[in-house]
RNA sequence: GGGGGUAUAGCUCAGUCGGAUAGAGCAACGGCCUUCUAAGCCGUGGGUCGAGGGUUCGAAUCCUUCUACCCCCGCCA
């Protein structure tokens, strides 16, 4: 609709061009907003404004000529031009009525686009390492990262999603180490505690059902406990296993799926990693510096040197990391999206610069990352520490069993990325008009209950019937909310583009606001038929964008509460 | 010290890549349930958009300086 009314600009701007009053070569693209202001009409124009210049008059004096120059169509009622040269639309009722026909035809699809025409992208998140539970932290990835996916698959991508496991690194030692301990029956305060060894309880857990001999199937492995407190290489095995099982379960129940769990193992087992180090050998971007092997990253705007190998001959997480994002590229995804905690924030200039080093043609802002600010969580009014060291430590899971899984998703993924998150569990747990995500949740179940009454009544309705009814919208309750609905598509669009699915949370509020106002302004089964359908399906529309908007959230829409 | 992020109503946050009189919710106060779900609606009060400067027809938004808070700055991941 924004679309068309557009083009309409476009062609008085041609005309005056051929008139002589605009330059040839203007530049200008049109730009149209929606008002703010239901006194501005729908949609406004600033084009006299920003080529006021070019033609050298005042802005109004413009606007009134590209007014005049405007082809007629039935989508327009009136302009008028308005502030320092504004040019407002009113669009015609029938033009606003016309989104409902679309919602009801399009249904699920409604919203959905083909922008992204099919291409790969691959979105990386949570990518935890399996040393203990998820906690908060990891559930605002888990929620932003697959809503991410929800969106981008909306809007046309092929899209695969991706877990990638440190199951290599000096920290996997340490679990294992952690654990051993605890067979030892051990305490974390013991002299002979390993230094920096994980404290938390759940270490007990792990080495219990190791000790116990338990069998724990996770993915592809199924590993039984060997119950010797001495072979440490079991150990290892066992706990990674048993913690990553744990880990899937949290993202069973978090509704979260991942098409692909990538080992960092396997990089060292392919020899991926190896060959990675020859390369940036061979383009002559390594020295060797105290023992140790280094690349210069300075060379691609990194503001210092990175060690790769260690002088003990180990890697750090730096080298399988690039060796990683090589075979993302080799597997063909143009377009990559890494969502992390912003505590990575330094890995993003390292791994883009040791990409950069190989010399392959990878694209110098490849891949794309999404960080998310850090999430603290409130509880009667106290923070409450999450301390990985101390071992006090509230898990996703506990979250969940806590406030659900709906409100935990709607809160972690409400707020943008970029800003700090609190997480008040008494308001996630408050059933009252305190919590957005009841509120949302509440009017699609109203509109549920109205086609159950409508049905108890005896009346029946119907689609094709009804969509010959539209014009009975008439109230100013139903032209906003109709105008709230035609938006919902280009929120689609810029959230999945811009990578900021809060904003999709933010349009729900606000259409369930329309919705509960107009509910409760208007009587929708009323005897007369005509104007009882046209409201049905109004109904119907809202209810299935609503549902349509929480499905790319993740959250649930009940059909009564 | 360097890098990144944030700063908008008492609180939690939006603000459609520069538009018109800056918006929601919560909290406070006052109304609405013999009528499709009151987990709802209507109304009132509440602001120097952290501070200064700049860019222009126009700035919460862009540039710059400063202040405060958070995160990172390891041969951990």
């Amino acid at each position: 609709m924004k679309e068309q009314v557009a083009s309409l600009i476009e062609s008085a701007l041609k005309e005056l061009v051929s008139a002589g009053t605009l330059p040839e070569n203007h530049s200008s693209t049109v730009q149209l907003d929606r008002t703010r202001d239901k006194s501005h009409g729908d949609l406004a124009s600033n084009v006299a404004l920003t080529l006021a210049k070019s033609a050298g008059m005042p802005p109004r004096e413009l606007a009134q000529l590209i007014c005049a120059a405007l082809p007629a169509d039935s989508l327009v009622e009136r302009t008028e031009i308005a502030g320092p040269g504004f040019i407002n639309f009113f669009l015609s009722a029938s033009s606003n009525q016309a989104i409902v026909a679309a919602v009801l035809q399009q249904a699920e699809h409604f919203g959905s686009s083909d922008a992204g025409k099919g291409r790969k992208v691959q979105v990386e998140y949570v990518s935890a390492n399996p040393t203990g539970p998820l906690h908060v932290g990891h559930g605002r990835g888990a929620a932003v990262g697959d809503s991410l996916c929800r969106l981008l698959s909306a809007t046309g991508w092929e899209v695969a999603s991706e877990f990638y496991y440190n199951d290599a690194g000096a920290q996997i030692d340490n679990l294992a180490l952690s654990v051993q301990a605890r067979c030892k029956g051990l305490e974390p305060d013991d002299e002979s505690w390993p230094e920096d060894g994980y404290r938390g309880e759940y270490i007990v857990d792990v080495a219990r059902a190791y000790m116990a001999a338990e069998e724990v199937d996770a993915e592809d492995q199924h590993v039984a406990g060997a119950a010797d407190a001495d072979n440490l290489d079991e150990i290892r095995r066992f706990s990674v296993a048993y913690l990553r099982r744990e880990q899937d379960l949290d993202l069973k129940a978090f509704g979260v799926h991942f098409d692909v769990y990538f080992l960092e193992s396997s990089l060292y087992a392919s020899g991926a990693v190896e060959e990675v180090v020859k390369t940036l050998q061979d383009n002559g971007h390594c020295f060797e510096q105290d023992g140790a092997l280094w690349l210069r990253t300075t060379s691609f705007g990194d503001d210092k040197d990175r060690v790769m190998r260690k002088r003990d001959g180990g890697y750090t997480y730096f080298l399988p990391d690039v060796a990683y994002h090589l075979n993302k590229w080799q597997r063909g995804f143009e377009r990559v999206i890494n969502e992390q905690g912003a505590d990575h924030h330094s890995t993003v200039t390292r791994v883009r610069a040791g990409l950069q080093a190989l010399d392959q043609g990878i694209p110098g802002d490849w891949p794309d990352y999404v960080l998310h600010q850090m999430v603290t969580v409130m509880r009667d009014g106290e923070e409450v520490k999450l301390s990985k060291r101390a071992g006090s430590y509230l898990t996703l899971r506990d979250l969940i069993d806590e406030v659900g899984c709906d409100a935990t998703r709607y809160f972690l993924v409400a707020r943008g990325p970029s800003s700090q998150l609190t997480f008040d569990i008494d308001l996630a747990l408050s059933q009252s008009n305190d919590n957005p995500v009841y509120y949302i949740q509440y009017a699609h179940a109203r509109a549920c209950s109205v086609m159950r009454k409508l049905a108890e009544q005896g009346w029946d309705w119907q689609q094709d019937r009804a969509l010959q009814h539209l014009d009975q919208l008439s109230q100013e309750h139903e032209a906003a909310l109709m105008r709230r609905l035609d938006r919902y598509p280009e929120v689609v669009a810029s959230a999945a583009a811009n990578s900021e699915p809060h904003t999709v949370a933010t349009y729900l509020r606000e259409l369930a606001a329309d919705f509960h106002t107009w509910y409760n302004a208007h009587k929708m089964l009323v005897e007369d038929q005509p104007l009882r359908d046209a409201r049905v399906a109004l109904s119907l529309a809202v209810r299935q964008v609503i549902a349509n908007g929480l499905g790319l959230l993740g959250v649930s829409a009940p059909q009564e509460m």
